[in-house]
RNA sequence: GCCGGGGUGGCGGAACAGGUAGACGCCGCGGACUUAAAAUCCGCUGAAGCUCGCUUCGUGCCGGUUCGAGUCCGGCCCCCGGCACCA
């Protein structure tokens, strides 16, 4: 029979609320702590199990910390806006605007609120309310003003089943995420974001992150600093040059052609008339296949000879400029100097085209000229390098580099493989981009008293053929006057990138109700930068990155005191069923809807907690949960049973494992490892039963106060139950005090000749002298060093004895 | 292909810093209570062998270091996640 948790959690989810428990007072608080978890986007289909685990696993914190004194801020809020939205709205045949606010309906009154969580539900954040996206386009407007947005051409994805542009991380595989249709790629004019102007910064900030090394990895790798040199390769009969990035200059005489991206804009000039039809053709062929195709690292290499050469600076002579699509326009300068001889990838185009390889390069362990059967991309000593030769290469780096830039021929560059973040979206649902196109004053910022630019509400929503965003087909809204000389102007018919509604969310919280101000000055000084922030590691780069970028801009412009928005970072794991991810289409989505009927949200958020390490995840089995509602539902009867009776105190073993047990949790909770903090609970329970008749009021609500971060119901129930008056919540943590920890005496274990053979009871520190004799009174473990000559004796104090005996 | 993380009972998972492998929970088995069942409570539960107390084996595979290895080193296999022609 489980106890009554229904009414237990209905009683105290409205107390919470009417009581306003979870209403931070953020200007009085002493002790700020910003808990902060990444908000869901409200799909149709309701808080997933993946939410439900992840928020729970960030509550605990956000109550562990209010517990250990803190002014805990514990926000919540929707993620509304964007192509997941808008594509399910489509699907459904229901308008966005009033889908979407029927979902976050949902997701709070019937899912979030009976979590237990506590969500200060007094602010939150919608993406879609006109309140907030006009701050989100004032972000917008105070970038570009501040040089810091761009405009300009470049590609985009683009389904063309799905007649829409889709941002990167829609396309997997070169396949659009949702109809698995190829993705091509379209020239357009975007806004761009400069982020590259913060790479250095981006990348150093890291070591000082307290992150999980994998994010941090992540993004040190999405960032891709290399250090090498432009090197200028001046072109046969014509006056430019061509300038490569490479990595090694130490290979230049090896360089024995050139290759050039089929995007490259010096195309036409470098090619040769008589070429002219060829390259052409290869240059279509290339703008037509998709990012698949594209990026295939297996597919046979291909390429045309543009009929032109250039002269390889360091030995003189003319070399080939070629073209082909393994080289990517989006890197470097679009331009390479091709080292057969030493990088794979030029290997396999020199064979494939018969082009020369000249090693420079000679591994240390050098077996004579032999020829190259792949690219040696070691280091070694040059050979047939001019001057160079016999230098060492990784020498030779900045001795080549150093030569070049005396002769004017180059210059040492650090090279970075992050983008600017283009953040227009030729789709509806997001917030317009607040930018007016004036024909004689060009790209204006709407003025900040007109913001927001009211996203219009129209049924003609639908993406189309033609590239332009549904926005650019209403004239009523398209139609304006420029801000700056009054004449007939366009609104920018994009709307803007849904990651940038989710770059700066976290400081409207505090201050969700200002109307001029995109966040309180005072409280964010206060409150931020936020004290713990979780979520999903697919958030690593994307997510994390753009919102740093976005506090570091607004640092640098004198609007936050700090540059980094979350400096401590933890991600969650992953809850998987039956070993897979879950889908609709796997058929294996756990509805947690079900589970809080049957169990309880308290059941539920400690069955998540207990299945595997949170940062880990785990894999959800239906049966394990029966497990944690026993658990729950035997110190329900413990409390029910207890009687006040004078002076009993619990045992000396209880009281040392009441503070075993307080060690462990604070421990495991600060760090979280929620599944053996629970384990701990749970022994603790074991130990309190067995001493039932002693137990003092004390020592139970010591222990409901170690539960109450994972199931804070039940222990706020059972703790006005045991006369509380006030929330458990006002209570402080229990510290443990060691000095209760019983060492009357240590169990050491005892080999011979490294196999256990038994355990002695000793005290605590006892002497090598007093081991043996214990050691040689243990019938079971003196019968195997019977009839044997001890040579040594292995102590590892109050741990373990190794005897050594022939 | 490259970079991370990981392979431990029937299952989910524990194990500080090289020191009693399997905490805690699920499943299973036995017992108590009950007319009976459910629920609950108590006990057992890595494998094999046997004189029932022990013995041998056991943390993906092979080898090494060490008094002692799930933990460290070298090689290999498999799974998961990320990135993918970045010059």
């Amino acid at each position: 029979m489980a106890y009554p948790f229904h009414e237990i959690e209905e009683k105290w989810q409205r107390l919470w609320e009417e009581r306003g428990d979870h209403t931070a007072d953020l200007a009085g608080a002493k002790m700020p702590f910003y808990n902060l978890m990444m908000f869901p986007y409200p799909s149709a289909e309701g808080l997933h199990v993946g939410n439900f685990f992840a928020f729970t696993g960030a509550d605990i914190q956000g109550r562990f910390h209010k517990l250990l004194g803190y002014d805990v801020f514990e926000p919540i809020g929707f993620d509304a806006f964007g192509i997941h939205s808008e594509n399910f709205a489509l699907k459904m045949g229901i308008h966005p605007s009033e889908l979407v606010p029927r979902n976050i309906a949902n997701f709070r009154e019937n899912q979030l609120k009976r979590m237990g969580a506590m969500f200060d539900w007094s602010r939150q954040v919608n993406t879609t309310d006109p309140a907030y996206y006009r701050w989100t386009q004032w972000l917008f407007v105070t970038l570009m003003k501040n040089g810091l947005a761009e405009r300009r051409g470049g590609a985009v994805n683009w389904c063309p089943s799905c007649r829409t542009v889709l941002a990167n991380e829609q396309v997997v595989d070169g396949e659009c995420e949702r109809c698995s249709s190829e993705v091509v790629q379209r020239e357009m004019d975007q806004w761009y974001f400069t982020i590259t102007d913060f790479s250095q910064r981006l990348l150093d900030h890291l070591d000082d992150l307290d992150w999980s090394p994998v994010t941090k990895h992540a993004q040190r790798r999405w960032i891709g600093r290399s250090e090498g040199a432009r090197l200028d390769f001046p072109i046969a009969g014509m006056r430019e040059k061509l300038t490569v990035f490479t990595t090694r200059p130490d290979t230049i005489f090896g360089a024995t052609y050139m290759v050039i991206s089929p995007e490259h804009p010096m195309i036409d000039a470098i090619t040769l008339p008589e070429r002219a039809d060829e390259v052409r053709a290869y240059r279509e062929k290339a703008a037509r296949s998709n990012a698949r195709e594209r990026t295939d690292t297996k597919r046979e290499k291909t390429g045309v000879f543009t009929g032109r050469h250039c002269i390889n600076p360091a030995t003189g002579e003319e070399i080939p400029i070629w073209v082909s699509d393994y080289v990517l326009i989006t890197y470097g300068t679009g331009a390479i100097m091709a080292v057969p001889a030493h990088d794979p990838r030029d290997f396999e185009f020199a064979a494939r085209f018969s082009l020369p390889v000249r090693q420079v390069i000679a591994p240390a362990t050098e077996e004579g000229g032999g020829k190259l059967e792949e690219a040696y991309t070691g280091e070694g000593v040059l050979i047939s390098s001019g001057r160079f030769t016999g230098i060492p290469s990784k020498e030779a780096v900045s001795k080549i580099t150093e030569w070049l830039e005396k002769e004017g021929k180059g210059k040492r560059t650090v090279q970075f493989r992050l983008h600017d973040w283009c953040v227009s979206r030729q789709r509806y649902w997001g917030p317009p981009i607040p930018v007016i196109h004036c024909p004689k004053c060009g790209p204006q910022p709407v003025p900040e008293e007109d913001l927001p630019v009211l996203l219009p509400v129209t049924d003609d929503y639908k993406p189309d053929d033609s590239g332009l965003s549904p926005l650019a087909r209403i004239d009523d809204f398209i139609d304006t006057t420029c801000p700056r000389c009054a004449g007939a102007a366009k609104r920018d018919g994009d709307v803007l990138d849904n990651f940038l509604d989710s770059a700066w969310y976290f400081l409207r919280y505090p201050s969700p109700e200002r109307d001029d101000a995109p966040f309180d000055p005072d409280l964010a000084r206060k409150w931020l930068p936020v004290d713990l922030y979780i979520g999903g590691n697919e958030h690593a780069v994307l997510h994390l990155m753009y919102t740093r970028f976005i506090c570091m801009a607004l640092h640098d412009l004198g609007y936050l005191h700090f540059e980094e928005p979350f400096p401590k970072f933890r991600a969650h794991g992953m809850i998987i069923k039956d070993g897979a991810k879950m889908s609709k289409s796997r058929g294996n989505v756990v509805n947690p809807d079900s589970f809080l009927d049957k169990y309880g949200s308290d059941t539920f958020r400690m069955y998540l907690m207990f299945l595997g390490p949170y940062t880990e995840g785990g894999d959800f089995r239906d049966d394990g949960i029966v497990g944690i509602e026993r658990f729950l539902d035997r110190i329900y009867q413990m409390i029910g049973r207890w009687e006040e009776k004078e002076g009993v105190s619990p045992s000396r073993e209880t009281l040392s494992e009441l503070h075993k047990v307080i060690r462990k949790v604070t421990d495991h909770t600060a760090e979280l490892k929620y599944n053996t903090a629970i384990a701990a609970l749970m022994e603790l329970h074991t130990a309190l039963r067995k001493d039932e008749d002693r137990l003092d009021r004390a020592t139970l609500l010591t222990f409901l106060t170690l539960l109450a971060p994972y199931a804070p119901h039940l222990a706020e129930e059972l703790s006005s139950r045991l006369g509380c008056d006030e929330s458990i919540f006002r209570s402080s943590w229990p510290s443990a005090d060691d000095s209760l920890i019983l060492r009357d005496t240590v169990t050491i274990a005892v080999q011979v000749n490294g196999k256990m053979r038994g355990t002695i009871e000793a005290a605590p520190g006892a002497a090598e002298e007093e081991l043996r004799s214990l050691i040689h009174a243990a019938a079971p473990i003196e019968k195997h060093l019977h009839g044997k000559k001890i040579v040594r004796w292995i102590v590892v104090p109050d741990r373990i004895v190794n005897v050594i005996a022939h």
